[in-house]
Parts: structure tokens; sequence; C-alpha cells
DNA sequence: CAACTTTATATCAGATATGATATAAATACG
DNA sequence: CGTATTTATATCATATCTGATATAAAGTTG
């Protein structure tokens, strides 16, 4: 996948990562990102997105946060694409729903 | 997929799961472990692994670490499967590696 | 074998992610 | 409406992860 300024479904994507602090240094312009780096925000774009579908389905943000031993507002960041969250978290919230490596794999395949 | 201490192939994960430092807390015990840590611990190795034989076909540790601006210890550490590697720098490594969303899916699908 | 390249191990100061807490805002619902 | 539940935001001390550095060990090649 290639990185166009000016095409609208990159505008879009730009405003999807730029919404919760996903800035590189201090200026934020899309371009000062690398392609693995705008994958890798899209990963944990996408499991955010794949956690909180899961989550509202099964449990309340307490409710899972007391399951894996972390807080609700930890889980609020993560369901909201908090820069500050870890992939490591996600996925670690995403097992505690009760996902399987292969609906975790889904989800980042789907980022392609 | 379910633990049972006792058959031959649970030992044999056992192993390579305790090998690098994966212990929680003090006492090595496998069943101390939850499953889903089990699970998170085996993406890990699973991440590891790919991401030594992608590595090799490539180019050194030296040159990837430079690649993604971090140091070759580092890289050592992330494809020996060292507990104080993040799912997120191994990530970032395959990714150096140019491998797509698609391929790191995969390799946590294979994990199931 | 020796010189060279590559990988592994140890240490550490600084950066980042964490759970906890307080509380505000939003939502549900009687 | 008011009240209870759920989710979001802010702050912070601590734990964990980080790249850097030094150096040892292993592997390669002449």
């Amino acid at each position: 996948m290639r990185i166009n300024r000016s095409s609208a479904m990159d505008q879009a994507k730009r405003e999807r990562i730029e919404a919760k602090g996903w800035k590189v240094g201090t200026v934020s312009d899309f371009l000062e990102l690398t392609p693995e780096e705008v994958i890798l925000v899209e990963i944990k774009l996408a499991l955010s997105q794949s956690l909180k579908e899961r989550r509202q389905k099964l449990m309340t943000q307490t409710e899972l946060a007391s399951k894996m031993s972390s807080s609700q507002p930890r889980i609020a960041k993560a369901e909201n694409g908090d820069a500050s969250v870890s992939i490591e978290l996600l996925i670690r919230a995403m097992l505690a729903t009760g996902a399987t490596p292969q609906e975790i794999g889904q989800v980042i395949i789907g980022v392609g």
C-alpha cells in the first residue's frame, strides 16, 4: 500500500491515525511517519476497534479490567486507540475477552 | 488447546517457554501461567522465531538494528525470545524486514 | 592457526507504559 | 426529571522496556 497524501482514502486514514495523539515528535504531519510506523499504528487501531466490539458484547470495561488485573481507565484508552497503549496490552485484552490467536491474527491481516 | 501437564507436547512446550527467563514471579512452574499468559508467550516466541528466520535470509542483526534505530544486542534478544522484549518491538522488527500484516497475522494464527 | 565478522551477554540511565486514584462526562433507565 | 451505571479524562509513582555501550563468545574465512 502506497502512501499518497492527496487521496481521499489516505485523508480519512490520516484523520483516524492523528485523532488520539498519534503524532511523531512535535509536528503532526502524516508524512513524518515511515510506512512501517503507519502500519504499526494501523495494527494498533485495528486491535483497538476489534477489542471494543468484542468487549461491548460481553462485559463492561470494569469487568474486563478486573479479569486482566488492569484498570477501567486503561481499558478505555485501549478501546479509544490512545497512543500510550501498547500492542501487548491490546492483545492481552483481546485474549481476556476470549479471543483466539486465529481471531487476533485475522485482525492484523485485515490491516493489509 | 488444552493445557495438560503430563503430555509430551506440553512438556516440550514448557521447556521452550521456560528457556529464556519466562517465569512468573519467583517460582518457575508452568501451571502458574494462566492460559492467556501462555498464549501470549507463545505469540512472542512465534514472532521471535519468524523474525530470526526472515532476518537471517536478508541481513545481519546490526543492519536490521540500524534500519529500525535499535541496537544489535536488542535484536539478539528479540530473536532469542528474551522476556524483556515487547511484542511491539518484535512487530517493528518484522516490519523492518519487510514483513506484511498478512505475514505477521499468519504467524500469530499459527500459534492456535 | 589468526584475523575478521557476527551474535550473545551484562549493565545501566533514560524513556515509555502501567495500574491506581479521583473525578468528570456520558449513557441508561425508573 | 433524578439517579445509577458506564465510560472518558487527568495525574502520578512505579514498573517495565528501551537503546547504548562494553565485551565475550561463536562462527567464518584466509
